[in-house]
DNA sequence: CTGAAAGCGCTTACAG
DNA sequence: CTGAAAGCGCTTACAG
């Protein structure tokens, strides 16, 4: 059964045809008024506009976008809508995106490969025009025939897995040689690594920065200061109690990032001799515990708007070759970073 | 000029005419094999599947979603997505909308009214099938129109302004009522509010609990006590900084959310005698700072998700009248709230 | 099992 | 200044 001609279909929504026959005009004419081009009569906008008001029109996006080839949209791929890291860049991707007239749809793939996958592709189906991605898997290919397609695609935080694509990153090795070089510098020998999984591109690279800072100060590192893995507490808690027990404890800490530092400034809380700590990644409060927290911090809304810039240069049609963007990290003493060795 | 049919318009990607062509099917076949649709040979679905493979196709959704009416997405409207307190609110938004295979499009109105109602009506012109809104301004009857026309809006951590719909609130009365009777029955009788804007919504309700918790009591509260207005560190930190000071300095103080909190703890640490403290909201580290805060919590992730179930059930069919749930609060009493007066 | 035709609600290209 | 026709890329309803 044919819905009546009075039964607008689609949710009951009002067309534009709907308001043309309403207001007795063309469609066309209709299409002028709601995109506010020119060459209509006052009057004439006048009789559309009371009939867009009465039916409570509003214009259906998915046929313009269907029509015009162009959906004014980008999408965020990101790890953790509730990890506070991206907060500030998931905000700096929106006002970017914003400025350029562009809707953000993101989601987040909760450190899962296929789950990133799954929602790149979504957001692909949609016709975003550009793509904000911080990677989860290692294996990016699954893009290719989107980017050749003309999609701008852009990563952040990791670099892509296996094809060549722009990728805007804290500097990592820089952020943690410095890191454990200030604890070198208030005399440390003895200094603990615990970070990520070394899957992880970031977790790989703070590693190498802090070997690069004991080889520099002519420092051996043991076995048994370095921990990369999970960073669940209990494992991070674990580890911290290995180092600091034996023979040889260590008498400072280099944390791989924010997760990481919170469980250690809960280990290490009252313990007596105090351990010195510095961590990747600043977080609220910091500056609040006693002693204060020694971080390297990035800039993750810095990562996220020269990320997104780039990308809309890209929709703009510059086509530089793929390029890896390095943005300096900071490190900020607060006072766990500088307390003396306890042997 | 008309483009060759060699060359696929819309941003040169192919289409199921495209891959009907390449595969020398009709278009129909195409369309099942891409949906996973019954009745095609294998052989057949084979021959298609290698042309998708070859040509690069991922269906173009905007076209499926304008043919079918449905776009399997829900939108949500928050004040900022740089606020840790919303993450773990966004996040239970997304989870719940992808165990109903829907995709989530969000946006900040960075608690500006204007932008609030652009970004909503955006999403509505997207034809997201579903609105959670947590709202910045206090006039919502421009979603009238897409609510009559079909359109699911639940409302969170607010009420929605001039329009009757669902809202998904946290007890900010009785939650202010109980953090303030906290520190009566520790001994406080002076005891000062620093709470947010009067004209939203929670603090008012703050405020409120605030004020009949000293009732119930039976002790008054001096207009000098009660400071409501802006969150900027300034405004708070100079707030407290009058009511500590004076003839009847206060001896405790009930931050009306976390980033008020959060100023508090910086404005008090270290002060002699101490001042008591409980602040609405929890917040990261709240237990590693010293003293320890004293939180009512509201739980965030359970505002979101019930929502977003709420607005499930509604486009599932279910017309209840627009209803107004109201979530408990916690008290965790933590140290800075157990604090004795020191007159 | 397969496909041609019609149509979703717009915009484009064109004619009056 | 105004509007009828065609078409964006799919799905629906139908026929073979």
């Amino acid at each position: 059964m044919p819905p009546r001609p009075s039964e607008p279909r689609y949710g009951s929504r009002p067309t534009m045809k709907d308001v043309a026959a309403h207001a007795g005009v063309g469609l066309k004419t209709v299409s002028r008024v709601v995109n506010a081009e020119a060459g209509v009569t006052p009057e004439t906008e006048r009789r559309v506009q009371a009939s867009i008001d009465t039916l409570g029109f509003r214009r259906n996006d998915s046929a313009r976008v269907l029509r015009k080839g162009r959906t004014a949209s980008i999408g965020l791929v990101l790890e953790d809508l509730a990890d506070p890291f991206y907060g500030p860049l998931n905000r700096a991707v929106e006002e970017v995106a914003r400025a350029h007239g562009a809707l953000l749809i993101n989601g987040s793939s909760a450190e899962d490969p296929d789950r990133e996958r799954e929602l790149a592709l979504a957001l692909c189906a949609r016709r975003v025009e550009g793509l904000v991605v911080i990677p989860a898997g290692d294996d990016h290919r699954y893009l290719e025939p989107e980017i050749r397609a003309g999609m701008a695609t852009v990563f952040v935080d990791r670099p892509a897995g296996l094809i060549d694509a722009d990728v805007v990153l804290s500097d990592s090795f820089g952020g943690a040689r410095d890191g454990v070089a200030h604890l070198i510098a208030h005399g440390h020998s003895r200094i603990g690594f615990i970070g990520d999984h070394p899957r992880i591109h970031t977790a790989t690279e703070r590693l190498r920065g802090y070997r690069e800072a004991m080889a520099r100060a002519g420092l051996p590192v043991h076995d048994a200061w370095v921990a990369p893995g999970s960073t669940a507490p209990g494992r991070v808690a674990g580890a911290a109690e290995a180092m600091l027990a034996g023979s040889e404890p260590v008498t400072a800490l280099f944390a791989g990032n924010n997760r990481v530092t919170v469980t250690l400034v809960r280990v290490l809380a009252d313990r007596v001799p105090p351990v010195a700590l510095v961590g990747f990644d600043d977080f609220e409060l910091a500056d609040l515990l006693r002693p204060a927290v020694t971080v390297v911090a990035q800039d993750a809304a810095a990562l996220g708007r020269v990320a997104t810039e780039r990308l809309f240069d890209r929709l703009a049609g510059a086509r530089p070759a793929p390029e890896r963007i390095v943005l300096p990290t900071r490190l900020i003493a607060r006072g766990s970073g500088e307390l003396p060795p306890h042997p």
